[in-house]
DNA sequence: TTTAAATCCTACTATTCCGATAGGAATATA
DNA sequence: TATATTCCTATCGGAATAGTAGGATTTAAA
């Protein structure tokens, strides 16, 4: 299940992908329009600004806007960043990968293997799509 | 993420779908064979039973047994059970489905689209693929 | 220069879920 | 009857989630 960090870090982005390029937008402006805990939002665009994603300006008529262009904004590291790992198990990952205690060998367990296949198939999807393509 | 629950169940299956049909297999067997805590998975195949996935015999020699034949039991249902929705968002689950509260019209979200096409990616996997196809 | 408006930052909290455990009841076999 | 097994309910600690609180800092405008 995506946590609610992830959906409402899309929506804001999304929302700021709409607006004028460069032009800070109000936490409490993205915050209504979408129905999130201002609160909230206002940790989540935090990280977003921390790892890149996001520029802000302080003060009076400050806000966040895009530091690029949303067609250059892939979908797999904003997921990384919000969410985590892609992959349903850490075996997996490719960036937070961790063993299994579990497991001997990773090259004969069953359920390795088929998650090997999900990952690929989500990571194609979020590694094609960028922000543009969620407006 | 998956659930340990999901991963011990996938694997319990598998190690059943190996055995020799309609000869019940004891929890401590596949516990050991496997490293799952002995109770943990005692529970999981309970559910797995109640949902009509094994039948169980009780008493000395008893244990559990798959009901179908490997080829027979499609992935899907299984993490439906163990895991819960497929869907990465209940408002895109079609059998789990939810309303988000954020959400005042589902078809121009953003996210829900996205997830869509992720759930769809996800489930042709867990609807083609069955037990038989993980050993 | 003052005031208001905004982000920045740290810490806290309530609730839920996960992974597991405990202990005994019921049942089947030898 | 003794033993081995599943069946069932209840409980529990820890981690994660989804926020909340409150003030520090910065900026723009009056």
């Amino acid at each position: 299940m995506l946590s609610k960090k992830t959906k409402y870090g899309l929506k804001a982005l999304t929302y700021l992908a709409k607006q004028e390029p460069n032009t800070p937008v109000q936490i409490s402006a993205i915050s209504e329009s979408e129905n999130i805990s201002r609160k909230f939002l206002e940790s989540i665009l935090l990280t977003l600004r921390k790892n890149g994603f996001l520029g802000s300006k302080k003060g009076k008529n400050g806000g966040y806007y895009l530091l690029k262009d949303p067609s250059q904004i892939k979908l797999a590291p904003i997921m990384r960043i919000l969410e985590g790992p892609i992959a349903m198990v850490p075996c997996v990952s490719l960036n937070f990968y961790e063993k299994c205690d579990d497991c001997p060998d990773e090259t004969t367990c069953a359920v390795h293997k088929l998650m090997i296949e999900v990952r690929d198939n989500t990571l194609s999807i979020f590694n094609n799509k960028s922000l543009s393509d969620l407006i």
